[in-house]
DNA sequence: TCAGGCACTTACAAAATAGTCAGTACTGGA
DNA sequence: TCCAGTACTGACTATTTTGTAAGTGCCTGA
């Protein structure tokens, strides 16, 4: 055991962010805490079940922590602990590269899209 | 149609960095260009089919390009290319996280794994 | 009263992802 | 000659991940 050592740490980063919406949930709650239908409503096409799926895989992990209001119409919150805080600083960069190159993206999409029909 | 846009630049970065082992394959190309097989050796653990299918799929994206040396024991080599150099480097801050707390996280990858067993 | 929201849970189905194994056409070395 | 290596491809299977749809218990507002 122990050998479960990563020769590059981007591999390490996968193993916590490895999962279609995390990186966008990480990514949202910079923004501060936010309610579990707050988080469903702003990573727009994610279900629930797997929202609070992922949600649950990055409690376990550390990178958020749940705060439960214990009101009767359940409120829960969500935000990030430091180590995921830290996690999201390496997202910025990512985003901005994104947000720079939408057009080109959004174009390659299509790209396939039409390739996929053909 | 065209309404494929991102609300967040990062779900555009994760329309082409979406696949197991895209990210890291990107990421040890920006050490210069590499043939097939000495990615598939850096890359520990992919199989050779999901990496060519992945190669594949950057060099669509416009990611790598695919040097074909036309030698008669193959000879072919993949490099980023211009767009994919600039994305490499929002990958650099990722993967320096990620070898910082290598230990926590291997620590968490054998937690998940004894839960698992539970 | 009744719909709707809250934060979930469960069962099940579908799709994406991954892996194994064989085969191709060719060369170079033992 | 036979084996290994090069860069692939394709068939087939297995695993993982994701999605859909329904249900739970409780409260609030119309």
């Amino acid at each position: 055991m122990s050998e479960a050592r990563f020769n590059c740490g981007l591999e390490a980063v996968l193993t916590i962010l490895g999962g279609k919406w995390k990186p966008l949930i990480v990514y949202h709650l910079t923004g501060g805490p936010k309610r579990t239908g707050q988080l469903r409503r702003l990573v727009t096409k994610v279900s629930e079940k797997m929202l609070i799926q992922h949600l649950k895989e990055l409690t376990d992990d550390g990178v958020i922590r749940r705060i439960d209001f214990r009101e009767v119409p359940p409120h829960v919150e969500y935000e990030l602990t430091d180590f995921g805080r830290s996690l999201a600083l390496t997202l910025a960069p990512m985003c901005e590269w994104g947000t720079h190159h939408d057009g080109q993206i959004a174009a390659l999409v299509c790209k396939r899209a039409s390739a996929g029909q053909a």
